[in-house]
DNA sequence: TCATAATTTGGTAGAAAGTACCAAATCGGA
DNA sequence: TCCGATTTGGTACTTTCTACCAAATTATGA
């Protein structure tokens, strides 16, 4: 479905979403017009699902963030389903994974500040019904945080 | 440095990256040259580091990723820098970050399969020196996988 | 193998947006 | 309050987008 071609197309997407389509279609080699229909193609296909300026968190003010493991007590469905609305729904949660090993989610939160991570807990996290457990690792150093998939 | 209307501009273009100027002009609530400026100066001051398209990572053919959990033997610059250097470069990292806790750093991992995640594994990871522990959680499901600022 | 249908391609032209300039308005400091 | 500095909105020129066309390529079936 997506061959040789499109994959150059997202490769360079990725690397700069505000690409024009001229330079997009130089550096892939083909028409503009050949170039833009396959991008809104694989737009339409939702292979591209949106496109977002990359914010320097600690230039925009962010300075603290953190992972987070958290365990359920309890698997049903409804306990599940409550923790996944709530935590999508949270806009410093920027990341859960549903993973294998110990802990049943893995979370990475950024906040303004270790008081702001503090009211984080305690107002939202710990109110989740049928939490277990959660463990904080503060982020000492970013040393990547990358978006592109690697084509 | 970063003021309201700055973040109201920020939060618009993590949402849509490629917004128009115009559309981004209007949302802010003001002129399309005055906003023009305002964005080229959030850009060169690094406040946005770039623009990316968001791609579908199973839709592209990425269908295994996991989180690693990995410690050092020793924390010698040495051993510190070279880890940092291999793991900055290699493309599936998405994401890798030093933090507190058991573990020294938290990796995001995305490969094609379980045999390419086998491989990256062999073939990269048990080769850094100096690796004491590393411990894999396939990642089941992604909750949420986000990249904007909660502002 | 060949004819034909379906899809994809490159070119083009009108519409839309980006970009750099200007004078006017607003803001800050003494 | 006054003056210099900064920021603003308007405008004109340039670049880019986008939808169309006919031509070329690819796939299909007899």
């Amino acid at each position: 479905m997506v061959e040789e071609q499109d994959e150059k197309i997202l490769a360079e997407l990725q690397k700069d979403g505000r690409a024009t389509n001229q330079q997009l279609a130089e550096t892939v080699g083909m028409s503009t017009s050949a170039c833009w229909r396959r991008v809104r193609a694989l737009e339409e296909a939702g292979v591209i699902s949106g496109y977002s300026a990359l914010v320097a968190r600690e230039r925009a003010g962010f300075a603290t963030s953190a992972i987070l493991h958290v365990s359920l007590e309890r698997h049903d469905v409804k306990f599940v389903d409550e923790f996944v609305a709530r935590v999508t729904q949270r806009r410093e949660v920027l990341e859960c994974f549903a993973t294998t090993g110990d802990a049943d989610y893995h979370l990475r939160v950024v906040v303004r500040d270790m008081d702001a991570y503090n009211r984080f807990l305690d107002e939202f996290m710990f109110r989740i019904p049928g939490i277990r457990h959660v463990r904080t690792n503060v982020i000492l150093k970013e040393i990547k945080t990358g978006v592109a998939l690697p084509f």
